[in-house]
DNA sequence: CTGACAGTACTGACTGGTCAGTATTGTGAA
DNA sequence: TTCACAATACTGACCAGTCAGTACTGTCAG
């Protein structure tokens, strides 16, 4: 035990707890550092030294929630013959994750976008990692012939796009609800490449 | 005529293109004024004197672009009759629009994202604007029948964010080229919605 | 026609608040 | 006593926004 004091998580986690809130409720520029160390109960020399600074620290929470996802499509088609139930279920657990975690969605989707240079690299990193996911997928449905042939480079960029407007659309006003986006949304991606339940 | 120098544009026509490349090219916060100021070669004092505040100035472009988007689509059903024909020239005009403003798309699209609540909220007005018109349109033909009933308002911003997605990706790459996502995104929406050309 | 005044457009040196990052010191566990 | 970690006070670069002043054009009374 490293830890027995009234506040039982480590200062690590306190901090990117308190950076996951403020920052995916006001922005990378609208936040200040001052607001994450009230918010933390920490001090400012903590955070530099578990983050060598600002820009790191909003990165590592966006690497976070993107290993999260990916991880729980990964886990979801483990057990799915290859073809299009494996794009079924994986877009499943994408939408429940986002649906799970409101917050990091919306620094995901939102705050991490529009920023300078350097974000922009990490936005298209996490981007490209989560079209080539669906993409393979994509191709495995092309190759066992559960759907037509298609371009499915377009397609996954398509499908993620209307992914993140829709869950994006629900992060600020709550609505569509999580079980009216699976069952419009999950149906019309699927459609969109001819294939029917 | 009221003007024959060697600089035909006005001063705010010249603020207005210089912040147009250099925002959309570096984002928001990393575009200082002095920038612009070099690039339209006026004086800082002259962006005061034409608007009101960076913001402002910022939001301006957005207004502008999001006008022509809008004008364009309008202008291309014109002559359509209501009907899932009006949806697939509206949703052409939109492509070829941003395919020939590449800058204003990625201003619109990446630069005003992620940036504080005012932003927010002038994203979401544009954003509700462009899917209230898709919804219409989507309305009109389900009511006379081209497709079947379904959750529009969902199928709407679903449709934006695919867009929106597949236009990014082209305005950084250059791929896929303008011919390829009218050819592959295009059918794919309509599909999704059970229509076939 | 002219010169006093006014309105409009523009200039650029300057300022003041802000805030990321740092220097320094404190502390308790091993 | 050492070292990993944490707290606090502080610094200074940066940059949006300001403002006193210039330039030019119009106009109207004498």
């Amino acid at each position: 035990m490293t830890e027995q004091s009234p506040e039982p998580a480590s200062t690590r986690e306190r901090i990117l707890d308190a950076a996951l809130n403020i920052f995916s409720a006001k922005g990378f520029h609208d936040t200040k550092l001052d607001e994450i160390v009230a918010e933390a109960s920490i001090s400012k020399g903590s955070i530099y030294f578990h983050f060598p600074n600002k820009e790191k620290l909003f990165i590592a929470l966006v690497d976070q929630f993107a290993d999260v996802i990916e991880r729980r499509a990964r886990e979801a088609i483990e057990d799915e013959a290859p073809g299009m139930d494996r794009v079924r279920v994986a877009l499943e657990a994408v939408l429940e994750t986002f649906a799970k975690y409101r917050r990091p969605a919306k620094l995901l989707l939102v705050q991490a976008v529009g920023l300078g240079a350097v974000f922009e690299r990490k936005r298209m990193e996490v981007t490209d990692r989560f079209a080539l996911l669906i993409q393979t997928y994509l191709d495995e449905a092309v190759a066992d012939g559960s759907i037509a042939p298609v371009n499915t480079h377009i397609v996954a960029h398509a499908w993620m796009g209307a992914i993140y407007s829709v869950v994006i659309q629900w992060v600020y006003t709550g609505e569509p609800s999580r079980d009216e986006i699976l069952h419009t949304l999950l149906p019309l991606l699927l459609k969109s490449v001819g294939y029917q339940d």
